[in-house]
RNA sequence: CGCGGGGUGGAGCAGUCCGGUAGCUCGUUGGGCUCAUAACCCAAAGGUCGCAGGUUCAAAUCCUGCCCCCGCUACCA
């Protein structure tokens, strides 16, 4: 056994009813991240997530499609492992709560609980849905009908195991003040403990009305409950109630349960109260993150504006996607993605900065050195940096280990920017020309080749492909071990190879035309696991390069004959038409209120894209797109002055 | 109603716990460089830190009151 600390972390296990989205990903994510900071330096880390497959939802939805539940499941579980193997997560392990080692921790985390006293049979009372077969929570009946169906619902009560939860509140407290750090951030620790100081009642841990999920010990027709099951893999994953000997002593308690804060309450209550009842020692922290919200709403498939990682993975890479998600949110608080931002994101840091930064180092030493690495140099300018470096590993490290990973990409980025003005300053294009200031040449590259690879050290837990892409391109190989900072990682007499953009340029415009009509055309299941995350694939190369004759044609432009118009009601730019193309009438929703009047458009013979994907704007369906000159910020829409039939192909 | 979060230059955010020159990124304007992915570097413009009171030598930061926005239904992080 390793002598180094351990560190056991965890992400929440994930529910197989729905497809993974960007919560998902972004939990997993910064969890990889901290694995793989720890790792990085001096930790021995082990790293669980994996998935919880039990319950009502389960098994309806399974009944429903008339396969067995575990099939389902698998179905859902490959998603998730697709994901994360596109994304380059590192974990250790994967449980899945329908696992055997997982069924056995449970039973004996139950009996322990019944063994203490803890666990009693009583009644559960809740509204049933006999249409159904199901319960559902009373906050979710409307008019006493269930939220599915609209079956009407009736007050049932069955047979149910309860856990003496009321009994912890004294203890949980005097846990809580007794470690200030078990929960974080502190202004949801103050949430949580208002709860338990306002009491606790008693949890129904068992069903009779579900065969889906774990039998509870010695207890025929009860199955163990939600929490219960879920919350337990923490354990199970290492090996809890397995007859042999288990992990379990080497990695619990574990260092930090990430989880987002909808379902904090459970980590940082119930969870404690069960392993205390069980004598089990207690996380040392359970971290409850924001959410991220999409354009300032929160995301939810009610509103269809869910994003997920797939469009963003195959656009940009794995690396991208990964930066952006932990640059972007202060951790603990909620978090806006919007396209926009993403982009901008990409290019500013990805593209402009971190890559551009080193393709001009590669070239430069390309070019000035035949593609060998310059030695390492006495003169001041290869130790110019040092300092720069220095503090930036500084800041790296006490924000990561705060779990502050905005704050800590920033310091590393401060070191490209600083590096940047390091080469515009020593101006090594021109010190190349000089050969009485060769010595400085390379002096000037060595530094700047290390500092480059400082950098991709520290953004190798963000984003490890793009870093050891970096340090392959230098010749060298990331360190494994950052735990102090030492200036020189590079080898002696490495070469350097110079390659293609590390994260090519996207530019905006052609962006979010292309995405547009692409994400439109593919409303159901999400493609494949997209390609190898590095280098990612230039999502700009679609829009370069002539168009064939072929690839025109397939755009339908015709003539059509405008019937009618009127102003589209709560847009100040829009205009609907109603356009004649021969065969048939179309609805056309075209932005040109502002430049032209209603009425002057009737009789007019315009040009219209006929095989456009319709759209919605402004609620109004749009059946094609009208073309204009945009001129001086305002459309001119193209007319044929002679009499044309409707409908007539233009091209 | 109540609870929680938020209101900081054009946009997005940090700073607020532990008062003391208001900071970052993007955008804008002007200049430089030409090694690099139309990139990089320098400079400038732009904020009464939601409003009103109070405490203090000093308040974005502490106290009081008020206004506005978001969330508070889910076995969706």
């Amino acid at each position: 056994m390793s002598d180094r600390p351990k560190f056991y972390l965890t992400t929440p296990i994930y529910y197989v009813n729905d497809e993974p989205h960007i919560g998902h990903t972004y939990t997993t994510v910064v969890a990889d991240a901290v694995a793989r900071y720890r790792r990085l330096t001096g930790f021995d880390v082990r790293f669980l997530t994996g998935t919880d497959e039990h319950g009502q939802k389960i098994e309806r939805a399974a009944k429903a499609q008339a396969v067995r539940p575990i099939e389902m499941a698998d179905r859902v579980v490959n998603r998730f492992l697709d994901l994360w193997k596109a994304l380059s997560i590192s974990h250790d392990d994967f449980i899945r709560t329908t696992e055997i080692r997982h069924r056995l921790g449970v039973e004996k985390l139950v009996r322990r609980m019944r063994d203490a006293g803890d666990v009693y049979l009583g009644a559960y009372e809740g509204m049933y849905c006999s249409g159904c077969e199901a319960f559902f929570p009373e906050s979710q009946i409307v008019d006493g009908k269930c939220p599915d169906q609209g079956h009407p619902v009736e007050r049932v009560s069955e047979a149910s195991y309860f856990f003496r939860l009321s009994r912890y509140a004294e203890p949980l407290l005097e846990h809580y003040r007794t470690h200030p750090g078990f929960v974080r951030p502190a202004s949801r620790f103050n949430e949580v403990k208002a709860f338990v100081e306002s009491g606790l009642r008693d949890l129904s841990i068992s069903r009779t009305s579900i065969t889906w999920g774990i039998p509870f010990p010695d207890a025929p027709g009860h199955v163990v409950y939600v929490w219960v099951d879920a919350l337990t893999n923490y354990l199970s994953a290492l090996g809890y109630g397995a007859r042999e000997g288990s992990a379990l002593g080497a990695w619990w308690p574990a260092q930090v349960h990430l989880v987002g804060k909808d379902i904090l309450r459970f980590h940082a209550v119930y969870w404690p109260a069960f392993l205390m009842s069980a004598g089990e020692p207690l996380p040392e922290c359970v971290y409850g993150h924001g959410w991220w919200l999409k354009d300032d709403a929160k995301m939810s498939k009610s509103l269809g504006n869910v994003v997920k990682a797939e469009p963003l993975l195959r656009d940009f890479g794995a690396d991208a996607l990964r930066y952006f998600l932990l640059r972007e949110m202060t951790f603990g608080l909620d978090g806006t993605y919007s396209d926009e931002q993403f982009l901008d994101r990409y290019n500013g840091d990805l593209a402009n900065d971190l890559g551009n930064l080193s393709s001009r180092i590669l070239t430069l030493i390309d070019t000035g050195f035949g593609g060998r690495l310059p030695e390492r140099s006495e003169l001041p300018e290869a130790a110019e940096l040092r300092p720069a470096a220095a503090r930036a590993h500084a800041a790296w490290r006490a924000a990561f280990d705060d779990y502050d990973f905005s704050n800590g990409l920033i310091a590393v980025w401060g070191l490209t920017g600083e590096t940047n003005r390091f080469l515009v300053r020593h101006a090594p294009w021109a010190l190349a020309s000089d050969p009485s200031q060769a010595g400085r040449h390379r002096a000037v590259l060595w530094g700047a080749a290390e500092a480059l690879l400082q950098a991709a050290s520290m953004a190798s837990p963000a984003m490890p492909t793009a870093a050891a892409e970096i340090a392959a391109r230098l010749g060298a190989d990331l360190p494994k071990d950052l735990s102090a900072f030492r200036w020189g990682l590079l080898p002696p007499a490495g070469r350097v190879e110079k390659r293609g953009p590390l994260f090519p340029r996207v530019d905006r415009n052609s962006y979010f035309k292309e995405t547009k009509t692409v994400e439109d055309a593919k409303p159901g299941p999400v493609p494949h696991p997209p390609a190898p995350p590095t280098p990612p694939a230039a999502a700009a190369e679609a829009g370069a390069g002539p168009l064939t004759l072929d690839e025109f044609m397939k755009t339908d432009l015709r003539v059509a004959l405008v019937i009618s118009a009127e102003r589209v009601e709560g847009a100040d730019k829009l205009l609907k038409l109603q356009v004649d193309l021969g065969a048939e009438r179309r609805q056309i929703v075209a932005g040109i209120a502002k430049a032209y009047a209603p009425e002057a458009l009737v009789g007019k013979r315009i040009v219209v894209v006929a095989n456009l994907k319709p759209a919605r704007l402004r609620g109004v369906e749009s059946q094609g797109m009208l073309l204009a000159a945009d001129f001086g910020g305002r459309p001119i829409i193209a007319v044929f002055e002679e009499d044309v039939p409707p409908g007539t192909r233009v091209r």
